[in-house]
DNA sequence: AGGGTTGGCTAAGTAGATTAGCTTTTTACC
DNA sequence: GGTAAAAAGCTAATCTACTTAGCCAACCCT
């Protein structure tokens, strides 16, 4: 009997993109293996359980998304920035469904989880973003909430197909970064 | 063996606090007749199967949420009706947190799905909220597409622990909801 | 009182995750 | 090149949760 070559690694890559096809939940143990041409068992010489395995898809999945909108806003500001940032989350997220689900459903297991590094590489690159609008101290937290809040909801809204309407999605999303562009503007501090 | 007393509502309903409790996803057939002091095949006489339950939990928490809504915004308009209707939804996801992702987790069964007639009756309730910024009726849909965004981003965010840092969560909500109305203020035909 | 319906139960079937234990391939080192 | 340990696959078996079948008691209605 051959080997199939698999590793931690490549078994999370395939369930990543397994779950970005049939929804992440219906990826199971089952599905994948049969995906990579082994038998069930074989998955867990690579993976401790599926438990496992799905935190190792979120990890992937932050860690992607935090380069993406670090790519994407790299070189722009203001609101070049949020505009870039913005559209960068939501092709994610259009394109890796799977992957954000089990990012939005993890926990980190402890203290050397490397889920956290992840995320906070994630919300710094959106903090940069809106450092660029110089607000207030005390209105960063509450700036960069409501960015993570509209992104997120949009985002998971407009994938579960929540949109019914037959009104451009895009024009919508573009319109709410814009409303959102301008209110951040008039209350940054240059301009009082 | 004397009778528990059991219909498909009744069920419904202990499902659901049972899901606000444990949380949706780990709500189970099993768990759900040990609460109602039932052995676990005894609930298919009241409901076809987990699938049919969680989607009964969807129709309740939608229905539930619209009323809610709607009580809220009772003779409020503009700014006023803004906020109620941001802190009643808000609200009632901390509360029913179970209720609420079955709701988000359920897909329509049909053209007859009661599902459809609650879930447009939500949105009928936010749209309604917003005829008070006399928006161009162009702008409508992009407005509501926001104002659900951001408010289903910020909750589930919210109940999943997301918010990390110790800055008031509820000072962010309302900073978050006031920058929406002065941004939609902004856009008021009346302004022009 | 008595027949039909309803709602509970036990027993059994199915599917998916997981573990145990065996065998073969690969690797590392002599 | 040869061999022993480690790694990676497999089959078989277990466990848990959902679900179905079929039985019997409780309730309702006249």
């Amino acid at each position: 009997m051959p080997r199939a070559g698999l590793g931690s690694a490549s078994v999370t890559e395939a369930a990543a993109t397994l779950a970005d096809e049939i929804g992440f939940d219906q990826l199971s143990m089952g599905l994948l293996a049969e995906r990579l041409g082994v038998k069930t068992p074989s998955l867990y010489k690579h993976v401790d359980n599926l438990a496992d395995l799905t935190h190792r898809i979120a990890v992937l999945a932050m860690v992607e998304l935090g380069d993406a909108v670090r790519d994407a806003t790299q070189g722009r500001a203001g609101s070049d920035a949020l505009a870039a940032a913005a559209q960068a989350m939501r092709a994610y997220v259009k394109e890796h469904p799977g992957r954000y689900a089990a990012g939005n459903s993890a926990e980190p297991t402890g203290p050397d989880d490397p889920l956290i590094p992840a995320a906070t590489r994630l919300l710094g690159s959106l903090s940069a973003v809106l450092r660029g609008y110089q607000l207030q101290p005390s209105e960063e937290v509450h700036a960069l909430r409501m960015l993570r809040s509209m992104l997120h909801g949009f985002a998971t809204i407009e994938v579960s197909g929540g949109f019914q309407f037959d009104t451009d999605v895009d024009e919508s999303f573009t319109w709410m970064v814009n409303l959102i562009d301008h209110g951040l503007q008039s209350l940054s501090q240059t301009d009082r």
